[in-house]
DNA sequence: AAGCCTGCCAACCGCCCTGGA
DNA sequence: TTCCAGGGCGGTTGGCAGGCT
């Protein structure tokens, strides 16, 4: 036996809402709310509509302080990190932003943010690799891991993932990641491509090597990460490129940091020059746009 | 001018969760 | 403890508008 639906399907209008709809709906729940039953409401004020429907037309539509359309370049970003932290839950995301509802959030990334995070992601990456052709590799040894290869990781993400950052090599982790908001408020909508990166990097605990050293603000990310997630504070640190992942160390939080802040770049934490981060990976003997950098709970 | 395509977004659908009986 | 109604949510759809051929 099926579900019994929530109301008389044949009795109820559908479509879009009328000024006079609107204005019954609003004018009801400004005086008297919801009572608390959404399911009854349009019977006792005389609307021929769902009770669902009347709930979705006033919390995106009617209720008050909802602002549509023009999100800002910091709303963008709230929205690109916590879709790269925690994936499509627009109730959540819309809870950070205020006037923000998760319909037009879900309606905003589905029909543009997506493709503006695509297209940087494609265009920084396309000048990359002209400013830094892929060097010989250096000399290590890598054993492959075979079953790494299936089962990448994003896959709401697939052009990224496939043909600009992550190898097809990368494991996939099935692991919830806690928000780490804190890790991007401060950055500069100039380089809204680099900020994608560090979320992206955050979300599957992999890192290209360009992004990992490029900025600062992934330091505190990860330590976020992994001082909320439980998974006893060990971690595998690998180095990953297309088509293997070389297994460096089991490593405690300290022990990573130690790794980054050894590089002769990162003690400036601030941004620094590209050359100069493809140098410092080269001295640890990566690869930058090959290689990466991935941190697995062990 | 007409037909087609694409982007946008309001609204619907149906599943899952939760709290109360 | 179980059941169920209502609420919440994410995915999807359909219609409209504007641009393009």
């Amino acid at each position: 036996m099926g579900r019994a639906p929530c109301c008389d399907k044949a009795n109820v209008k559908k479509g879009p809402w009328s000024p006079e709809e609107d204005a019954k709906l609003k004018s009801h729940i400004e005086k008297h709310g919801t009572s608390g039953n959404w399911i009854s409401l349009p019977q006792r004020i005389g609307l021929r509509r769902c009770g669902k429907s009347c709930r979705l037309r006033w919390l995106n539509y009617l209720r008050p302080n909802i602002r549509h359309g023009g999100f800002t370049e910091e709303e963008d970003a709230v929205i690109c990190s916590l879709y790269m932290a925690i994936g499509s839950r627009w109730s959540i995301i819309a809870a950070q932003l205020p006037g923000r509802t998760d319909n037009d959030i879900k309606n905003y990334w589905n029909t543009r943010l997506k493709k503006k995070l695509l297209g940087n992601a494609r265009k920084d990456h396309q000048q990359r690799s002209r400013q830094n052709p892929p060097a010989a590799k250096v000399s290590k040894q890598v054993p492959t891991i075979p079953e790494l290869s299936a089962s990448p990781p994003f896959s709401y993400l697939p052009d990224i993932r496939a043909e600009d950052y992550y190898p097809s090599a990368l494991p996939s982790l099935p692991i919830g990641m806690p928000p780490h908001l804190e890790s991007f408020q401060t950055y500069d909508s100039d380089k809204m491509s680099s900020q994608i990166i560090n979320s992206f990097a955050m979300g599957t605990y992999s890192v290209p090597m360009n992004a990992w050293i490029d900025a600062g603000e992934t330091i505190p990310g990860l330590q976020s990460m992994a001082s909320l997630n439980d998974y006893g504070g060990k971690y595998m640190l690998s180095s990953c490129n297309n088509s293997s992942c070389t297994d460096t160390s089991n490593t405690s939080w300290s022990d990573i940091t130690s790794i980054v802040n050894n590089s002769p770049v990162m003690p400036e934490l601030g941004v620094p020059q590209q050359q100069e981060a493809d140098q410092a990976i080269l001295q640890m003997g990566f690869i930058p746009d090959n290689d990466f950098m991935c941190f697995r709970p062990v």
